[in-house]
Order: C-alpha cells, then structure tokens, then sequence
DNA sequence: CACAAGTATACAGTATACTATATAGTTTAA
DNA sequence: TTAAACTATATAGTATACTGTATACTTGTG
C-alpha cells in the first residue's frame, strides 16, 4: 500500500492528475482504519495496474468515460458477466478499427515521403 | 471543386467543425474570382483528403496540433525536404508506438475476458 | 416571386481533461 | 523543534475541440 506521491512516482502521472481520475471514479483508494492521526489515502497495486491501463487507453484516443468503461467491466461485481464481455468485445472491435487506421496512416505517409523525396 | 455543404455530406462531418478546423489552419478553400455576386468558398479534392486524413488520425489520438504539422509537411512549399521528413519520420514513429499500445491492450483485455469466463 | 435552403462572419457556450491556487492539517528529517 | 515535504479538500482557471446562436446576404425551387 502506497500514499499518492509514491502511486505519481511509479505511473509518472502528476498528483493533480491522479486525483483527477479518482474524482472521475476510475479507481479508489482506501484509509488504513489504524491510522487515526490523519485521513490519508493509500493505493493497491491494483491502482497502479489501472493507470498504467489509462495511460495506454489515453494515448490511443479513447476518453475518460470510455476507459472507465472497461475498467468497471474489469473490476466491478456488480455487473453479469454478460455485461462484461459485452463491453470488452466492444472495446476489441474498436481496437481493431484503430490498428486499421494507424497502417492506413503508415502507408499514406510513406506515399508522401516517397514524393517528397522524388521531386527536387 | 465544392462548396462546404457538400465538403460536409462527402466527409460526414458537421459543417461547424469544418469551419473550425479551415479557422485552425488545417486547410483553406478558395472563392472563385469569376463569381462576383457573393463570397462563397470553394473546396477542391484535396481537402476531402486531408479531412479523411483529420478523421483518422483524430481517432487514434493525435490533436488538431500534431495532425497541422502532417498536413504542413505534406503540402506546404515553404518547408524544406529535410523539415518535412523529419516531422513525418517522427510521426511514423509515434504511430508505431500506438499500435503497441493497441496490442498491449488486446491481450490485456483478452486475459481478462479469460478470467470472466472461468470464475463463476 | 416568395420562401426554403445554403453561405458567411462573429461570438458565446459547452464538454472533456486537466492544472493551479488557497487553506489547513500531518509527517519526517536535520 | 522547526522547517520542509507531504496530505486532503475545495474551488477557480486553462487548453482543446467543438457546438450553437444571431445576423445578414445569396441561391434554388414550386
């Protein structure tokens, strides 16, 4: 169990930010009960996992809302596990869609270099 | 060559965010000098393509910043050779790195969906 | 020829994702 | 023991990317 400055260390995500995502819900941490001098919050290693998972879903373009998403079908023992799966599909597809664009975008930028390197 | 309203039902985008992103620079359309009665804006084949070029790289998370930098490399004259090699070799770079994200994510995903199924 | 539809400009408003500041209390290290 | 460093909460501000509204003029259609 970690304090937040330790958790920021790790991911290399600011304090500020890290107390963003908690206020958006995308993980919690919890107060020790035998800490009475103080309500400091620590953190799992299974809320680093989640803003690793963040940072990658962040980077590919999905939103708050979407990664949160995942996250809930991920951890959540509210939802069935059709629920789950379903969201998780869903996100696989998109993935997907998005590898396909990026070797689309690969290519077209190798078009233009090739021109680029043609023409004086 | 077209004016905006068709630019918009081609691309599927809203003409707001069309005039939005001629504002920032991303591409410009020209008024027909024979025409004299108004002032309408004509767009030709090439900006069809870079807004499909926009939508792409949008979606894979690139900002409206990065992706004007592409779209400078790719058409502008004032640019030398080396300037724009650089900035599109860079990209590619970065495209690389995203679609090991998307992959990372995958199997990320794939190993949860795994452990959904098992527990029950 | 009226009137719906399209075009332009300008500016205000919104959503998302932070980022900074102020205040106040706690812990740690010289 | 005091000063730096860390913690929490609350609130305001910023950047990006739209989205909507108002106004006014032009074009196309029954």
């Amino acid at each position: 169990m970690k304090l937040i400055h330790q958790l920021a260390k790790e991911t290399e995500i600011p304090i500020g930010t890290i107390r963003f995502y908690e206020k958006s819900g995308l993980f919690s941490g919890q107060k020790k009960p035998e800490v009475t001098t103080n309500n400091y919050i620590y953190y799992s290693d299974e809320v680093v996992e989640k803003l690793q998972f963040i940072q990658m879903a962040k980077a590919v373009g999905f939103t708050l809302a979407e990664i949160k998403e995942v996250i809930d079908a991920w951890y959540k023992k509210e939802l069935s596990r059709e629920a789950k799966l379903k969201v998780l599909d869903l996100k696989l597809i998109q993935i997907d869609q998005k590898i396909k664009e990026l070797k689309a975008m690969k290519k077209q930028i190798a078009v233009c270099k090739i021109n680029i390197t043609n023409d004086e």
